[in-house]
DNA sequence: CGCTTTTGACCAGCGC
DNA sequence: GCGCTGGTCAAAAGCG
């Protein structure tokens, strides 16, 4: 049915985003490129296992994160404290690979994770040249460095005409729901075995009248613990849920592109 | 009754 | 061209 509200601790590890980066170049980085933080808003992150030490604060994100929940989300989220999420491997992507960074272990391009369209910077989200998250031909071998570049970005074909690449960006979570409140409603209209996993791929579209926004869930082959989730266009709206319909659109309320 | 989920069928892209 | 695979459709079932 409708997705469930998971959070646990309220912490983003800097550095799995940002790699070796000082945090106000993070910031600025971030704000150059303008980005906002995409993820739901009721996922907040405990302290990644990737780099995060004690001593180092890790705010560079936390910041519009903390900004987007709201006192009833987290009084909800602390009533439901069955799911343990925490954040790990963000993203990476081959366009990354092929310009030489290394992915293997906390290199992480904040922006390209986060980033909008509304930077002049060119954005290889939106232009759809950063690959799939999922395509099984090469999970294989990125799973094990762990991150999900993948090459395929399907094109799709409205009405025979031109074919139109939507941005999409992906994100693995540690949580034992499958489905994260994002604040959006989403129906389900697909769900498929892929080869090489146990664990089927379901298929979200954002229940919201011309918005094609849509999101595919998944449990990592080699770490059942480990969802991730694969968010693909912009919505042309806010959140729909009770917490968001009680307060005025905002920019960190409408993260979601 | 309306909305969501399930699930088999179908379609398109890709590699060989 | 063919087979494989991922993504989507749509009818049926489920649920509140």
């Amino acid at each position: 049915m409708m997705s469930t509200t998971t959070t646990s601790q309220t912490m983003v590890n800097n550095q799995s985003l940002f790699g070796e980066q000082d945090h106000h170049d993070n910031e600025n980085m971030a704000t150059e490129m303008g980005f906002l933080p995409l993820l739901p808003t009721n996922m907040i992150f405990p302290t990644s296992p990737l780099g995060c030490n004690q001593q180092q604060p890790c705010y560079s994100l936390l910041k519009p994160f903390s900004s987007i929940l709201s006192p009833n989300s987290l009084a909800s989220d602390q009533a439901d404290s069955t799911s343990n999420l925490t954040a790990e491997t963000l993203l990476a992507t081959d366009a990354q690979q092929k310009s030489g960074l290394d992915l293997t272990s906390t290199t992480f391009l904040g922006p390209q994770f986060l980033s909008l369209n509304r930077s002049t910077i060119s954005n290889p989200w939106a232009t759809g040249e950063v690959p799939d998250c999922f395509s099984s031909k090469r999970n294989v071998v990125d799973n094990h460095h762990h991150h999900v570049g993948v090459p395929t970005i399907k094109m799709k074909k409205i009405k025979g005409r031109r074919k139109v690449r939507e941005p999409r960006f992906c994100f693995k979570t540690m949580s034992d729901v499958d489905v994260l409140d994002d604040g959006y409603k989403w129906r389900k209209y697909g769900q498929k075995v892929v080869k090489n996993t146990q664990h089927p791929r379901s298929y979200y579209r954002c229940t919201q009248d011309n918005c094609r926004v849509k999101k595919r869930v998944e449990r990592l082959a080699e770490d059942p613990r480990m969802v991730i989730t694969t968010y693909e266009g912009r919505h042309a709206h806010t959140p729909s849920n009770d917490v968001e319909d009680s307060q005025p659109p905002s920019q960190l309320t409408n993260f979601f592109w």
